[in-house]
DNA sequence: CTGAAAGCGCTTACAG
DNA sequence: CTGAAAGCGCTTACAG
């Protein structure tokens, strides 16, 4: 069993004191160089790592930031998870992972967390209930302890703090433009997350795409039975030419009913998904998809919440908009 | 601006000293009933907290578990995140997360943190690189510093720690014997992770499971053009009947390649794959797969290394494997 | 240039 | 039953 060396241990064996002995290690100009060297050529023989524990509590910094994932098993969450703990690496901070699972309570244990100081700052993406019951007060009390907050990915919400994300009602209102041009007319939704603020976004950018007589076609459903059902009747009854869907489950589902009512891709149907490019390309055919670019909302989030946390950053809280664009793969090929 | 208040503050409030104050919310015998209640309702009132990071100075705890992922883009490291996760919050303790990218610098950088006192222990998942250079000091540094370290996943390494993973090895033998009793002949592996423990293990189980007069079908590459290459040719010219898949990327290019190569499923070629069920099940056909209960090995990994911590497990170091079993759908079905 | 002292916010043996 | 003191491992104003 070894033990990590402690300054006391040392300055004792150095015969100095132990504020010279910390002095030397953080370059203070008022050591003199001779010791500095004597200091960190003994420290480094010892492989001297300061207690992040003493320094946190001197300093009343963690040296953590918080994260809070609704669903890590959603693959966008894992890599944009991926980008902060990149970001944060390289910075010497440590990421504290917190699972909510779209539950409020577990939001609110969370945020009694991070409210004790065991972080510096908070990476949040709000959890699926929170935004039903609309009852925010939890985050807004670890606003109010003064921790820097910052919201990723849902961004649709009245808050005074910095938010990361893409501009979800361009993507469709663009998708709907697009397919428009290209000669489609009836375009349907498929989505699973109307009742959140990026889905409903989403949606609204179709509509406001739409022309004077267009139809909406919205199969909408958390539950997997009745989205089959609405989805079915999209595309069987009303027979749009075109899908758009929200996220992973309205997109795989979509292209697999296709599948078995014997509608092709993309000759009877049109598909573009929210799913990432490591699947779309393997799918048969291959599902155009909108890149969100996760691990750079990863990446800016962390940037943003680092330069509030050290007050680079003193300008009115901002929102950022991470650029995305569509993968045309084999779901949109026009002959 | 709020911050939490102090155990000296509520001492002042009370006009009790500090350690009467401590003792009292610590529910010590030694403290009077009443002194107690009125503590603990000032306490309440101002929503006292301990702050963590005074508490793990003295307890020389950090109430902190380290996990080191190699790639979370991987939806299976994900869920078994989110086991650990959940674990961990029950427990009231907390989870850094760490992510090596499959490299051993990344490795050896976070190693280096974990020695420093960040963490109370460590679950790691040997990144790839590392395995390929079979250079572990790293790693056996951790624990030399006597942090008790549990492998999860990964698992076929010569180490004096617990291990919580599956028996890679009887996955393939089994599903191996399964079709050949199913009256399936040629049967082949295609595999982008045969460099590695567990893809070794897969390998050997199918090889095992071979009968005398069987021969090897093995398409093996990490990278994706040579894999296409080998898994065609084992398609096309080899015309196995059935491909067991070990990973997620040969999983989807065998049944990408069959589609694109007018190979019916399960009709021409039956697939047996290791992606998630929440995937597999939307392809078209489904595919069937090999269900390794992720969330399970988080928990229980985690579970492990809370019981080594609290010394609550003085046993020796013990293997400890998850059950798994194929989930059989349209890819595997037999007319 | 070096060191003694105070303090970050707790816990706990010890004294009274 | 309560409190003063020491200490966890650091940093930093202050004195010399």
């Amino acid at each position: 069993m070894k033990s990590r060396i402690t300054l006391k241990e040392l300055a004792k064996l150095l015969n100095v004191s132990v504020s010279t002995v910390s002095k030397a290690l953080n370059d203070s100009p008022e050591i003199s160089p001779k010791t500095i060297e004597r200091v960190k050529e003994l420290a480094a023989l010892h492989k001297y790592r300061p207690n992040p524990t003493a320094v946190n509590l001197k300093s009343s910094k963690s040296g953590t930031i918080g994260v809070i994932i609704p669903n890590i098993a959603n693959s966008f969450f894992a890599k944009v998870l991926s980008g902060m703990e990149e970001k944060a690496q390289k910075e010497g901070l440590q990421v504290i992972t917190y699972i909510s699972n779209e539950y409020i309570e577990k939001e609110r244990h969370i945020s009694e967390l991070l409210t004790s100081g065991y972080v510096d700052g908070v990476l949040i993406a709000i959890a699926e209930e929170t935004q039903r019951k609309k009852e925010f007060e939890h985050i807004e009390n670890i606003i109010d302890f003064d921790i820097p907050v910052v919201l990723y990915d849902r961004i649709g919400f009245e808050m005074p703090v910095d938010k990361v994300g893409i501009d979800d009602h361009r993507v469709f209102y663009e998708a709907t433009k697009d397919l428009q041009n290209k000669g489609v007319n009836k375009i349907g939704i498929a989505t699973s997350i109307h009742h959140m603020g990026v889905g409903k976004s989403r949606i609204n950018g179709y509509k406001e795409a739409l022309r004077k007589n267009d139809t909406f076609y919205i199969a909408n459903s958390a539950k997997m039975e009745s989205l089959t059902e609405k989805t079915l009747k999209m595309l069987l009854e009303d027979k749009v030419e075109a899908v758009l869907c929200s996220d992973f489950d309205s997109t795989m589902l979509t292209y697999r009913l296709a599948y078995e009512h014997g509608l092709r891709i993309p000759e009877d149907l049109k598909i573009i998904g929210f799913i990432r490019g490591g699947l779309a390309k393997y799918l048969t055919p291959s599902v155009s998809y909108v890149d969100q670019s996760p691990h750079k909302i990863g990446e800016k989030a962390m940037e943003v919440l680092i330069n509030r946390i050290n007050k680079k950053d003193a300008t009115p809280k901002t929102k950022y908009i991470i650029e995305t664009n569509v993968v045309h793969l084999e779901s949109t090929r026009f002959d």
